[in-house]
DNA sequence: GAACAATAACTGAGCAGTCAGGTATCTGGG
DNA sequence: CCCAGATACCTGACTGCTCAGTTATTGTTC
């Protein structure tokens, strides 16, 4: 037992692999969106969270999403939603239309510069991605990662309600 | 190529393997906070930051830790630690003290509550995260995890620069 | 088909962080 | 020794979210 790992109320209670590991887990998260975001603000004039919301309507494509849709993909309240697409759509990158199907809704879409800078976008963050992460493992072990990363992530996002 | 892989210019600029694990590995990481986050608001009137920095002072002992530290542990400006002490001094879960070896300084510690506080949580908390995911990979898939976490977290580590 | 609950999006108020700028203190070179 | 620059923390103004409450529309039940 090393010396930092000494006996004590809080310290023994903390000690717990899980509890370590996803510390760990939220650690690398919150450095690298850090990272990774400042970068796109910086070539792109987005955050990263826009990003997302341009890369779920990229793969959207036709007459657009819900706000509801993106509030759910992200994890934010329909206020949230709304604010993030007002400024949005006011930097030109998406555009609100009526819902025929739904006249409550709005459907939400590219327009040519979103899809543009969502291009322009993902070409500098996977280059970023890159050049921080991929020597950092082998390749079969980045395999494996990305493959329980990928089954976590279902079983999480089943747990996490609705937000209004 | 199933029917949500078409080929679209966004579309097929985003479909970079290490994007899109990236992406879950936020998407995990915000939802896994969310869950957690809220029990512990819940049971034990505290943020996830704020649990954390329970831990990191609770490891720390002795006279405590430097402010700066706090914000190089969590990735936080200095207004950001200065603002969160606050509200964690006046819970009753930290004091701070003058640094006898730096007058700028001060030394933040746990109060007899904090630790409490710090166990207390973390019992919640490592149940928590048990019931959320132990299950969801097998004991050596966890191994592996883990173990390419750290590499991870520590290469990531060193990118971040020191927030002012 | 009228009443009632549920849902989609929006809004005002509040809160937790950033950013830029301030003061006090420390440190190292001339 | 002293002064310039770095460092530690704090503060005012701002931003981007949440929360709770509103309106408009949809679905449901009798």
């Amino acid at each position: 037992m090393s010396a930092d790992e000494q006996i004590g109320s809080a310290r023994e209670a903390a000690e717990d692999e899980l509890v370590v590991t996803f510390g760990r887990l939220l650690g690398v998260a919150n450095r690298l969106e850090f990272l990774v975001g400042r970068a796109l603000e910086q070539e792109c004039g987005i955050s990263h969270l826009m990003y997302e919301v341009l890369l779920i309507l990229g793969r959207a494509g036709g007459p657009g999403l819900a706000m509801s849709a993106i509030g759910r993909a992200q994890v934010l309240t329909t206020g949230g939603v709304t604010r993030l697409i007002d400024r949005m759509e006011a930097a030109g990158l998406v555009e609100r239309a009526d819902d025929p199907a739904d006249r409550r809704g709005r459907l939400v879409r590219l327009t040519p510069l979103g899809e543009q800078t969502a291009v322009r976008a993902t070409v500098l963050h996977r280059d970023n991605l890159r050049h921080l992460l991929a020597d950092q493992l082998p390749a079969e072990h980045w395999d494996r990662f990305a493959e329980d990363l990928r089954v976590l992530s279902r079983a999480v996002a089943k747990e996490v309600p609705r937000l209004r």
